[in-house]
Parts: structure tokens; C-alpha cells; sequence
DNA sequence: CTGCTTGCAAAGGCTTTGCAGAACA
DNA sequence: TGTTCTGCAAAGCCTTTGCAAGCAG
């Protein structure tokens, strides 16, 4: 499953939302235009930014829910890395990230390139919900305190 | 390295916070016996709530100064995998997380349980600074939406 | 003493919420 | 036409900051 490959009219975004039982509305068509357009790790403020700057009048609460509900549906996928902004990941297949704390960077780590071994029994009662990877680096040189 | 035994009494408080180059004031010292007592995962306010209830008189203010201090020189771990707030952990020694969505619960993977093969190469220009693994995990039987 | 710490309250940044008007089916 | 969605602004939560008073060495 998974691996859509990224589509880009608005007829496959709209196919899209609807095989996800989520009514295409103008502005969630253009976000899903902006977010689902290429493999990237955008903010809300991010996505809101790109929004005006095509010219759609989206607003603030409505990126924050569409992004809510395209995370629920699996259409994009949160990375919790700074306790300050969520990341939303239009590259919903399993992979891991590499995030830079000098630069807040958050880059892909190449598929494959970190094996986990089985997973560890769940706390009882649990069942697993997702897997995340975080390698956090530094830029060389950069000053610690 | 690593493994500090966890101290308990005043003086070793005091001993290891001076070995760290932190000038053991009074609310630092109280902050310490609090979190370092044993291994745990505290946020900010349940922090300033142990305080409180065990007479210590500490603001806020000081709980975040402190906790980022202890942070920054490696007494206690900084674990993000909720956006609203930070988890400490008093325990440094490298291991990972379950995080429980449903109930908040953070609790430790057993050493040794999850086995990252070798690291992949970092990206160019930087060096690593950390790496957590996080598997996200849901109460059984929780009603999704 | 001199500087580092603390505490209070206000400010700040991200996200959520309430509610009226607009769009969708 | 009934329901769902949007937008604005206000509210909320965690965390940081400014500044005067207090403690450490």
C-alpha cells in the first residue's frame, strides 16, 4: 500500500480526497495541491504561507484543520521533532528523518537506511500505532553554548 | 559512561550538580532530589506540582530555567514526542520510547530491545547530536474518532 | 560586595475554539 | 434546503522574557 505518487491536477486531487470520504472543497483541493505536490515536510504556517502566495484565500484555522484531517485520513503524516511546530510530511510511506537543531531542518532519511530490528513487545494492552526515527544533528562548527 | 546511580541525600545532589559546574542553589537542589530520585518522565508542570507539594517553593519560572540547564548539560533528557509539551527523563542512559496517544503515558523500551543497525551517513556538514526512536502505540480497544 | 538566581507577571508563539456567514450536495 | 465548511477573532496552553529583589561565593 501506500505510494501514491504525488498527484498534481485538480481532477486526481479531488479523486483523491474523495477515496478518502473527504468532500473536496476549494480550499482543501488547493492545500492537497500545495501539500500532496511533491515529497516535503512543511508547518502550517509554511502551508498557509503558500497558500496566499498562489493567491488562494485560505485561512489560518481552515490550514489547521484540513491539515488535522489529512493527517487522520493518512493522507500526510505529523513529525512531532520540535516542541514548538508540528511538521506535516506529504511522504506518507515508512521512512525516517534526519533533523538539524542548529538549522530546524528536517530531511529524509534514505529508505532502508535504518533497520530496527523486530519490534519489542508492546506495553500489554497497546497495539502499535507507528514507528518514528528521529537522528538529530548538529551543523559541524556551529558553537554549543 | 553515563549511569549515574540515580542519588537521593542533599550532598550528593549537591556534588553532582557542582561536577556539572551548576551552582547548587537552594531550588536547584530541590528541583534535582525531585526528578533525579529515580527514573521517570516529567513534564515542566508535574515538576513545579512535585515541588509545590512537598513544600518547596519554586515558580515556574525556575522549573523552565532548570529543567532546560539540567538539559543542556545532560542530567536529564529532553524527550519530545507530544507538540505540547516536553517530557524530562532522569534516565540518560541511551534507550527509547513508547508513547501511549491515547493516555499520554511515555514509558521506557527495555535496553537492547530495539536494535538500530549502523548509522546513516548524516547529512553533509553536520554530526550527530542524538537519536530517539519512538514507537506510538494505542490503547487496544480505543474507539478511533 | 558583585554577579548569578529567583519570582512574578506580562508577553509570545502555535494551535484550538465559537459562532455567523458561505459553500456543498 | 439541511448540513458541512470557512473565516475571523478571541481564547488557551506551554514556554520565554523583563526586571526588581534575594542568595551564593
Amino acid at each position: 500500500m501506500s505510494a501514491h505518487n504525488l498527484p498534481k491536477s485538480r481532477a486526481e486531487i479531488v479523486e483523491l480526497l474523495r477515496r478518502h470520504r473527504i468532500s473536496p472543497t476549494q480550499q482543501r483541493v488547493e492545500i492537497a495541491q500545495i501539500v500532496l505536490s511533491k515529497p516535503q515536510h512543511l508547518s502550517a504556517d509554511e502551508v498557509l504561507a503558500l497558500a496566499n502566495q498562489r493567491g488562494s484565500r485560505v485561512s489560518k484555522a481552515t490550514v489547521y484543520n484540513t491539515m488535522g484531517l489529512f493527517a487522520r485520513v493518512g493522507l500526510v503524516r505529523e513529525v512531532i521533532v520540535d516542541p514548538s511546530k508540528v511538521f506535516y510530511d506529504s511522504n506518507v510511506s515508512e521512512h525516517h528523518h534526519f533533523y538539524n537543531l542548529d538549522t530546524g531542518e528536517l530531511t529524509d532519511i534514505p529508505a532502508g537506511a535504518v533497520e530496527l530490528g523486530s519490534l519489542p513487545d508492546l506495553p500489554q494492552g497497546t497495539e502499535a500505532a507507528g514507528v518514528d526515527v528521529i537522528i538529530r544533528v548538529r551543523s559541524s562548527g556551529a558553537v554549543g553554548a
